[in-house]
DNA sequence: TCTATCAAGGACAATATTTGTCCAAAGGTA
DNA sequence: TACCTTTGGACAAATATTGTCCTTGATAGA
């Protein structure tokens, strides 16, 4: 019952495999290069707004959730090739708050 | 008592007017452009690896914390800027155990 | 074996973004 | 006025990213 985690792309591969569709199906559909969707689902390139807003389409996926899953992606990259420590996550949400308060 | 939250950008200048000096004085004195760092200071650009490092030689301050409020401040500027919600962070969390978890 | 289809990934031109610098303007102070 | 400071515009140069095309290797079916 517990939820998976996975990277944006992996998520987007999954349900395409479970679609029992081809890259070249799906990227057709949504109008965009073969290579370049198997290169999201690496996680080889970024999606644009654009490009995320179509696979949520197509998977019927709420978009604004997609967007999260690639935004959560980019930060946990981040802190990955950076080698920061987990508690950066506790400074950045301490900023947010504060900028947020400061119109 | 408690702990002051403020940008990257902020915490150098707080220091620098602390300290009573002009913004050429310290630009001049890490080797950087003047308008750079008053820039690095109004978080209009933002500074490479090599200038973190500079600016904590100067102030006497850790390299390794400078960097960690650069990186924070970068994730809150995204999630500001996409206007993802607090959980973003979480989703992102979660995301990096599994990502270090799989080696 | 031959033929298709698929995914992976290299190369690269086209684009987009970011940097550092120079300069001018505005404000303050003596 | 003269000087010093900060801000911010403009822009060429440097860097990074994108999307496309093409080759390779693997797998499967006939």
């Amino acid at each position: 019952m517990s939820k998976t985690v996975a990277t944006f792309g992996e998520q987007i591969r999954i349900l395409r495999e479970e679609a029992r569709l081809s890259l070249r199906e799906v990227a057709e559909q949504i109008g965009i290069d073969t290579s370049l969707l198997g290169k999201i689902e690496r996680n080889d390139r970024q999606p644009t707004k654009e490009q995320i807003k179509l696979i949520a389409k197509f998977f019927k996926l709420d978009e604004k959730e997609l967007l999260k899953e690639f935004i959560s992606d980019q930060i946990a990259y981040k802190i990955l090739e950076e080698e920061a420590d987990l508690d950066t996550l506790k400074v950045a949400e301490m900023k947010i708050e504060y900028l947020k308060s400061k119109k």
